[in-house]
DNA sequence: CGAAAAGTTGATGGCTTTCAAGTCGTGTGG
DNA sequence: CCACACGACTTGAAAGCCATCAACTTTTCG
């Protein structure tokens, strides 16, 4: 939901000149502007919000682009910056996963969406997996430099039970990783990653079969401590 | 240099079974295993080293992989977990930008880098921009994930500059973004970032000629402040 | 010129790190 | 089979870095 991604920003004061739509958007959607034509943007202008349809990818010519996210209650973070040469909106999936907005004023290229239909098909999957790549790095980025130690815990633990579907029997997940490797992993220390997950137990948000199985009784709870609702 | 990240992992005592070249690896170098044969790895055993030669790529059948960056001082940031499905080693350029290892034992199929000469070019620009992000996003995983507040600041400038390379007159780099902005990119307040360019200032490591426009008099003393040395 | 936004600087507090002892768990050898 | 040793993990106390709060200065722009 953009509109409410940047009722959020406004709410946070970032400095944002596009209170709505761009001007260009609404000639694009009209069809007055083709595929290729380079369009100009103002300065600090938005050029798509995170949710929007990703039907368009962009290449900068000249100018200065940040990608970035922002936690509902409007925590930034800037994920790329992009300059000339560069290109973004390129996921694979039917939204952009993160907003773009101009930093300087800035001329780009405009193309629909490639489809991979022929291509080949091997290069269509290292493609599909670059872009969840970036899509997860992305995510990452939001983790790293935005949230809290508990809300980082709380994040792992939640991404590895959605990532181990299929490994995990009825509910319990395994945790084959070190605290060094949990803590290297969210930024933290062995001893920030053991007191969350101590407290984590203590409340009953996890509960703790072996040293490395866990699961989670009420998932929307911890869901709750993740920074992401 | 492999040996390197190797020695610093080991005095910083991170878990690592594997204290030089896997077994698979000479196999495979000696041309005992064929290309696209699975390939078991043993639990917490390196797969691959940050600076070593990308020849391969890797695709998880079953298991866990680790990549992560090791600052020299010995700061580890793990910058992707990887399960079945996952691809890596899927670098543009001649080496690993991070090193690969096992969280758990692992099967994966192992092949050589595919080159881009019969895919249709669009395409092959694509993969390599996504190629190029992911490497950044790598990189600023580390910024964000283990860099102290200067050393962040001292980055941003530092890659700033390496990448207005064209755009500015003399040495002179334009900082076209506000102080809300750089925080959200580094993971910090105004006041952090503005306390920390003013310091730069007072120690002469930065010039600022108009609010927006500076110049390094000294890029190696500046590098020496960024935790990459 | 004046108001609003952006940026700077200082004081304080809190979250996370650091330092230091522990406990727990596992594998080995007596 | 049990004792021991080692590594992983936990927990507590103290310190430090960065965030928060607040006041002020500088810049921008109508």
């Amino acid at each position: 939901m953009p509109t409410a991604i940047l009722a959020n920003m406004e709410s946070r004061e970032h400095r944002s000149s596009s209170a709505g739509r761009p001007a260009f958007q609404a000639a694009r959607s009209s069809g007055e502007i083709a595929d290729s034509t380079p369009v100009s943007v103002r300065e600090h202008e938005l050029v798509f919000a995170e949710g929007d349809a990703a039907h368009q990818r962009y290449e900068i010519i000249d100018g200065a682009v940040m990608l970035f996210r922002v936690l509902p209650d409007g925590r930034r973070q800037l994920v790329e910056l992009l300059g000339p040469g560069d290109m973004f909106g390129l996921t694979c999936d039917a939204e952009y996963d993160c907003s773009a907005e101009t930093l300087v004023a800035t001329r780009m290229r405009v193309t629909h969406r490639l489809d991979c239909s022929q291509v080949p098909a091997s290069m269509c999957r290292m493609c599909r997996q670059l872009q969840k790549k970036v899509a997860d790095l992305h995510e990452h980025s939001v983790v790293l430099g935005r949230k809290s130690a508990m809300e980082k815990v709380v994040s792992f633990l939640l991404r590895l039970a959605a990532m181990e579907t299929g490994r995990r029997a009825n509910g319990h997940v395994r945790l084959a990783m070190t605290r060094q490797e949990m803590a290297d992993y969210l930024g933290l220390t062995i001893e920030t990653v053991s007191r969350s997950l101590s407290e984590l137990r203590r409340r009953g948000l996890i509960i703790f079969e072996k040293a490395d199985w866990f699961h989670i009784p009420d998932p929307q709870a911890l869901e709750n401590l993740s920074g992401d609702f």
